[in-house]
DNA sequence: TAAAAAAATGTGCACGTACACATAAAAACT
DNA sequence: AGTTTTTATGTGTACGTGCACATTTTTTTA
């Protein structure tokens, strides 16, 4: 059903059925009801080719989130953005990512600035320095420019979207699985694993869960948790990392609630003779992780799909601006668990593109 | 850039260009590699819209899948593949469901006639009768109607594309699952349930294995296998599947390489007093699985994300015959693995939409 | 009751593409 | 050279929508 249908059945002109689908006014109630009823009875939608046509519209989305390296966390999001604005870029949204370096806020506060610059119609987020993020979404507030975070969530923010992971949840499974590879009495140590002193809001939560699970599970009769902080690149990490690998001479477990893990794995690969009935757990496909799978010394990754969570903010700025549809407001991904037996299908599961 | 803009370039009409991008023939050497050139160089792409006004194409894809009662797993590749029906209606996919009786090679081919007399552009087939699927293949060859595949493969066949599980891999993860929940010496029961007596690769295939794992790992001293078949609705087939879930006085695993494992799960709660220590490990996140994996009597879960299945057959169908794209001739979907922790993540996970 | 104002309705164009048809230029024939 | 045939190029229309502008009808005012 078209329009000019629509016209030719009520008896009046497109312009008239185009006033009343666009509530513009300036017809009569009559005429309004009786093309109403038409548009109902014919359940007509809008050709989406004819208005994209003639509407040839286009946005621009900008995305804050941290740089990275080669094999870090941080380039799956960036590279689910990337792969969705390949198939967005022909029906006119356009992408700018702006990097920060999630170690400096000054380095935020900065990037956040050339990013308003841009004067975007969309702004995809990654809040990971909080604080900064919450000012951040204020001033989007305030201009009008909608916004979607991903990885972490700023509770009552008025984001279009929250694309991410349930990380207390995320902690729970973590032992679960921990606890399911270990037979006996031990310790289990938890290892924070970090780059900067700045508050890490998911690493936290994935501890919490971690020892939520623990505390209201029956292995807490048999399990001592000893928690550890690791400042990469500080005077004698490394040696600190082994000590909080094997705290204890009956050391179990790690949990390493951050993609950071495979620094354990290096370390217990280095000590193999007397760690290497230590179970590991941790978050995370990259690179480094995944080949501590492969090896066995990782027991299991929990995931995240990042990638997913890139193409999603992207997907959703689509879906709201050129559709005008309605986004879910929360998007928790699965916390997928990876072991050697099932990485070969996660590890290429490419952004469905 | 637009056909227009080229024309002005070239100097030449609209109509020139128009031969040369869709190879009409009737242009001149020299015009043609003209307009090539600023083809290239403006990097044209034809826009979607107006070529999607234009061609108003539309296109009928006819889905052949087995029945099935509220709560069943066939429930779940359909949902997908009605979902995503939605989605593309309004881009010229019209899809007709055809639905037989997996457990009459007679419904099968009656209903593949019907699916031939729609003639449609397009076809999606779980050829779970295997050798009935088979034929239907060949005729779709001779009648030039491309087919995609799920749930199972059929190898050498000239599909679209086939999009499901890596059976065997499947198999081999439910073995490690099991064995990392299983701590002492004793029996694993396999149990086939099954309602019907046709052979199904996949479940040869997942038993195949799920032996294979645990053959070739340290466990084989500890366990003993056993295989037991049970036919629904036979005489006895209850009692049959209590003796089979303990085979012995030591059984310490169950795995039931089908979406049936709640019927076992049944059978414990039933005895739940000997039988309360057994770990059970299935296939696919139906109704009745997740209650019991909610119980915590069913321990994992593989999930291979049915409704994906039947979304992405569907949109490979808009790609390949819309869009003009290449499709991926395979997509094995991901081993999920479900315990209660991630069930929450999963049992919502609705299809992008 | 005519003129002015307001309300209701109608018309025309543009978007970029595909394809049918019309015309012009070049080549091959009497 | 003139005619026909072949080859190359140009023109026009339709798709369905959104929006600016034009026209008609009704209501209000002097």
């Amino acid at each position: 059903m078209t329009i000019k249908e629509i016209a030719k059945l009520a008896n009046v002109s497109l312009g008239t059925v185009d006033r009343v689908l666009h509530k513009r006014g300036k017809v009569s109630k009559e005429t309004e009801k009786k093309v109403l009823d038409i548009i109902e009875k014919g359940n007509y939608k809008p050709n989406i080719y004819a208005r994209g046509l003639v509407l040839n519209r286009s946005y621009k989305i900008a995305a804050l989130v941290p740089n990275y390296n080669n094999g870090e966390y941080w380039e799956m999001p960036s590279k689910g953005i990337k792969m969705e604005q390949k198939n967005l870029s022909q029906v006119g949204i356009n992408l700018s990512i702006v990097y920060f370096d999630q170690n400096s806020v000054s380095s935020f506060t900065e990037k956040a600035e050339e990013l308003l610059k841009l004067k975007p119609d969309g702004v995809i987020l990654a809040p990971v320095i909080n604080f900064e993020a919450v000012k951040l979404t204020k001033k989007l507030d305030e201009a009008k420019i909608p916004f979607s975070l991903i990885d972490s969530n700023i509770p009552n923010s008025n984001a279009l979207s929250f694309i991410g992971q349930d990380a207390f949840q995320s902690g729970k499974l973590a032992a679960k699985l921990l606890c399911s590879e270990i037979n006996s009495k031990g310790t289990i140590s938890i290892i924070s694993i970090k780059n900067n002193e700045n508050h890490n809001k998911t690493l936290q939560q994935r501890i919490e869960g971690f020892k939520d699970y623990i505390y209201n599970s029956n292995f807490i009769a048999n399990i001592t948790l000893i928690e550890h902080n690791i400042h990469l690149g500080t005077a004698n990490w490394e040696e600190n990392l082994t000590q909080a690998c094997a705290p204890t001479n009956n050391t179990v477990g790690i949990f390493v609630p951050s993609s950071m893990i495979h620094h354990v794995a290096k370390c217990i690969e280095s000590n193999f003779d007397t760690m290497s009935t230590i179970k590991l757990v941790g978050n995370d496909l990259i690179a480094n992780n995944v080949k501590y799978l492969k090896k066995g010394i990782i027991n299991y990754l929990i995931g995240q799909r990042p990638e997913n969570q890139g193409y999603l903010a992207l997907e959703s700025f689509y879906k709201y601006l050129v559709l005008e549809k309605q986004v879910p407001q929360k998007k928790y991904l699965p916390l997928d668990i990876i072991t050697q037996e099932n990485l070969m299908y996660y590890n290429d599961d490419v952004v469905s593109s």
